[in-house]
DNA sequence: TTGTATGCGTTATCAC
DNA sequence: GTGATAACGCATACAA
């Protein structure tokens, strides 16, 4: 395998030069380097990126911790991450940590991990005590994306106003009687994107001076299969029922949707449903929504991470991303 | 920080059994290796990936190549490797190449790539006559999870034979008028999901002694939103229509289903539609498709990659993945 | 601007 | 079963 001494002997220059030209160092006049990069490709030289990591101590990888890949949030995240580190030069290296289950698994690998990369972007999800001490303990450039986690900067909308204002859309139109669909019932956390979406809802209720029957409060996962779920333990519920459900996801109100034509239940007719997200599908069926770009927002994490480690210190800070209420045909004025 | 050496001093040993005591290899008694791993673990030894890698020559990380990562099947296969890597101390590098522009951008990147992985798992994509070529060249463990590639070992399941299938179930229905909704015009390449499942459907057709009308064959790029906009083409078609569209894909005929329905066309009673793939939303609406599991077929490939890197010559091979024909409410005999 | 020399932290090959 | 030591391939002070 050809290593940069070959080069440096082909090009009649050191493996210093060699190193400098190859990086894009300054202090390299015009001519070697050009002769340099020539031989380099022509010998079809690529440095060794483990002896360039030992040696420097830099991996050029960022990693991501993702509690799923196949959730529309993360997907898009993922892929806004990778966007911005293709082209600098950088890898992305991936860690699933599925779920709420065995959180625990990661303590050690955590350790692990720190040397393997030169920054951490964190994908929202749900994290105990412990867990947030070790993120606060890791000594590297750190960012979360999404739901907020005490201490650590982080881009994301503002998940109360999102669900305060899905709500308040509703209750303008005139609903009176409001059921709420959770992402999931996690009351024993305290910062997390369903709960913090749950008091959103709560407070738009309760500021409107309505009462909400606990009795119809639902719970599910985010998934579309625990929005039809869902539906049907809401049409257990006793008459009169409510006449709207706010979900704390595009996917669980989808789920509602589809499971509510399934029953004959019009939608926004017989019962209005929102959601948030911005979940294409939520497009293409009509649903009322709140909007944001988990892509742009990933992007925009990881740039931070780029500039801090391009020693720009502060450069990882707390920014709230963009957010827009879009109303289409899922919500409609109650009939009764 | 604290290296193999600390412990070793600490440990009175040489690095050499500190070496071979952390990674579990023979040759050490059992009292040693406790007091290693004993005193490793009070110093908070963190072996150094970099190092091992120069030295060793392998990375532990394998590299998974994606057109996409929010994409349902990508999605769920991502999801996949990365189950079976954790826990086995591999790591996963992900590579988006994005759709089929700039393809060519990759070419360099190869090179280096390269160098950062001991395996590679290409996920489904277009691939050009170069790309195929560079891919051969490349020497180290590689499968391929998805649609097939000349030359490389595969596993997923057979499009030819899924898009036939969920076709014949059209025709054993009755339907005598069918149209095609196409993954993407990709005419020009010999070797792609599109086109094979299209394949299947030409055949099946054919086969009954049917006619194909040219004007009803419809193309998407697998995105809800290019199923909703198919429809809208689809009803511009002149009368008698087609009674039933076959999709190359779950997303787009979920997104053929949604506008159908907003149109006031009812299905299946005006519309039979099916898909391919086993879209979990699918479900939550009734669609008829052939399931498939993408995560089991990446996670198998994942394990082959795992094995050949184990020594395991062959392990590596092609491998055809579950299907199967699932029969829900989106399909129906036609009216006329 | 360019060259020299040392260090980076393991792994692996021998001896013992 | 254990130890000494030479790679591994590059980055980087420091010197020239």
């Amino acid at each position: 395998m050809v290593g940069i001494e070959d080069v440096a002997a082909a090009a009649g220059v050191s493996t210093a030069t060699v190193s400098r030209a190859i990086r894009g160092l300054p202090r390299v006049s015009p001519r070697t380097r050009a002769k340099i990069l020539a031989t380099a490709k022509e010998l079809g030289y690529v440095p060794s990126s483990a002896a360039s990591r030992l040696a420097s101590g830099k991996t050029r990888t960022i990693g991501v911790l993702a509690p799923y890949v196949d959730r529309w949030f993360f997907g898009k995240a993922i892929d806004g991450v990778d966007r911005e580190l293709h082209g600098r030069g950088y890898n992305l290296s991936l860690f699933n940590l599925g779920g709420r289950t065995q959180p625990r698994e990661r303590l050690f690998s955590k350790a692990m991990v720190q040397k393997q990369i030169d920054a951490l972007l964190l994908l929202c999800m749900y994290l105990n005590e412990e867990e947030i001490e070790d993120l606060h303990a890791i000594d590297m450039p750190l960012v979360v994306v999404g739901g907020p986690v005490p201490g650590l900067s982080n881009v994301g909308i503002d998940d109360y106003q999102a669900s305060r204002t899905i709500t308040e859309h509703l209750i303008d139109l005139g609903h009176r009687h409001i059921a709420l669909l959770h992402g999931q019932d996690d009351s024993d956390l305290n910062f997390s994107v369903p709960r913090i979406r749950g008091e959103g809802f709560y407070d738009a209720v309760h500021h409107a001076g309505l009462e909400f029957d606990p009795d119809t409060a639902l719970f599910g996962d985010f998934t579309v299969k625990s929005g039809v779920e869902a539906l049907r333990r809401f049409l257990e519920l006793p008459e009169p029922r409510p006449t709207a459900i706010v979900c704390a996801s595009d996917e669980m109100a989808l789920g509602v949707m589809f499971e509510a034509r399934r029953r004959g239940i019009r939608i926004p007719e017989d019962l209005s449903v929102v959601g948030i997200d911005g979940h294409e599908m939520g497009a293409a069926v009509g649903l009322t929504t709140v909007w944001q770009d988990p892509t742009a927002q990933a992007r925009r994490g990881t740039r931070m991470l780029l500039s801090e480690l391009g020693g720009d210190e502060g450069a990882v800070r707390p920014e709230k991303a963009e957010q827009r209420l879009i109303v289409r045909e899922s919500t409609a004025p109650p009939r009764r």
